[in-house]
DNA sequence: CTCGTTTTGTTCTCCCGTTCACAAACTCCT
DNA sequence: AGGAGTTTGTGAACGGGAGAACAAAACGAG
């Protein structure tokens, strides 16, 4: 009974939040696999990680491994899903049911991580009529009565760059506190409220820097 | 003629790199509303960075601004451009068309940031007939053809995870040296290839982490 | 029970990135 | 021309994360 983690360890990294989910998917491919015990070691290499990383993120959320043995596999990805939140599931709304909207709907990864659709919305009232990936495509003007209904704290804008902000504003003022932002756009929401961005563009921008940079041979400088 | 960069500040620190695209679209957004000249503040503000942190950013470029004045919005525009390598366009080849592939084939912000897709590939002979954002759905067995005729560097994975690996491997052999990656699995590639992910649910998993963190109010801290 | 082996958990150091703060540089007004 | 006002570019302080290195703990053999 010394001062040991009370409840769990207080604020743990962003950098090490956002490797759990790496850990996570490392140990439920292991577990699959039959592999009930690993060390860092082989844990590491399976998430892609340096080992000293990994155990140092481990033990912000406890000692769960063992000396001289390593972790159990189901155990530590118990107590990972635990504190990420995913032992439970999240309802989620996705807004804007175009291209990527459609397959967003239709990928099957968001149910077998503790994440459920619940309800897909579009502005434009031609879309209304189709049923996607088992769920009918509803008005926008439903957000907040599906938001109160299913306790929805998580949104996905999919829509177009030009209606993310209102989209975002409207989610804001429905209740949803956590935002996940496919729109090309920077979005201002109050604080309190998290958004995460995935920009394609720009994910392939950085990859076209550095093969810019490869295409100059290394080392030649062009002085004359 | 002292001794300032003389070719191009070499040596860009990689979190901004990650924000010149950011920046890149902000300019772009903000030429388009007919402004000519903007401050550090304004657009880190369109950028949604600090000021601070923008000016040191483009100062890696070089000095393109004017103090008390602040940036020619097209000259920087285009500065930036040419320092990431999008004023010419790169071809790309798409491997695996499934829900997200379609999407990707779809979405029309590649043109008009640099990118130009080339090619479609998927293993499934029945998706051989389809044609896609104008462009016909090929055996991936034309990968080594089609990289090495339109001199292809850069390769997005929109297959299965369990796929992704063998399709990484393909793709390095035919010359590919980077690689943007939507499987949720780590991918190992030799030295000199990058490699780039976007992972929806770990993307979702971080907001998890943290609305859970939210509901247990703040302070609260539970002993008893 | 003791010793050697294995592997975790943690400490320490270094490096990268962020932010503050200010001098230098430019414009405009008188 | 000179001074006031504005905004850039950068030096310096600061904080957080990465990785090496090691002590503590568990296990098994004898
Ligand atoms: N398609 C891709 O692969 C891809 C890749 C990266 C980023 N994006 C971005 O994702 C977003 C969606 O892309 P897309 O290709 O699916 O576009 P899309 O035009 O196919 O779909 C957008 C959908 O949003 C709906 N919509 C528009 N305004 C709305 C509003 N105010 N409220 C609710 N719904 C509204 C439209 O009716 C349409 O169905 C865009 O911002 C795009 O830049 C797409
Ligand atoms: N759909 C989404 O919104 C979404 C979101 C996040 C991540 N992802 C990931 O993106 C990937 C694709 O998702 P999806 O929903 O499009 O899947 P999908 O099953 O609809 O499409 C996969 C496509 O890849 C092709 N394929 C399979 N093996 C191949 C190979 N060896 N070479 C070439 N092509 C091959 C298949 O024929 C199929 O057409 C998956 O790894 C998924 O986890 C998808």
């Amino acid at each position: 009974m010394t001062a040991r983690t009370p409840d769990s360890a207080r604020d743990i990294p962003e950098a090490t939040v956002a490797r759990l989910p790496v850990y996570l998917r490392a140990l439920t491919s292991l577990a699959d696999d039959g592999t009930t015990t690993c060390s860092s070691e082989e844990l590491a290499a399976s998430a892609g990680v340096n080992s000293a990383k990994l155990r140092k993120d481990l033990s912000y959320l406890g000692s769960y491994g063992t000396r001289g043995v390593g972790y159990d596999v189901e155990y530590l990805r118990y107590q990972i899903a635990r504190e990420i939140g995913v032992t439970q599931d999240w309802p989620v709304v996705i807004v804007g049911i175009g291209n990527l909207g459609h397959a967003l709907a239709n990928y099957s990864g968001f149910r077998s991580r503790g994440f459920r659709v619940v309800a897909l919305l579009d502005a434009d009232p031609d879309r209304h009529d189709e049923v996607v990936a088992g769920l009918d495509v509803r008005s926008f003007e439903d957000l907040e009565s599906i938001v109160a209904d299913n306790a929805v704290s998580i949104g996905v804008i999919a829509t177009p760059a030009v209606a993310a902000q209102s989209v975002a504003d409207r989610m804001v003022a429905a209740g949803i506190t956590s935002i996940l932002n496919f729109a090309p756009t920077v979005l201002s929401v109050p604080d309190g409220v998290d958004v995460r961005k995935v920009d394609l563009s720009i994910e392939l921008q950085i990859l076209a820097y550095h093969e810019q940079r490869k295409s100059v041979a290394p080392g030649t400088e062009v002085v004359s």
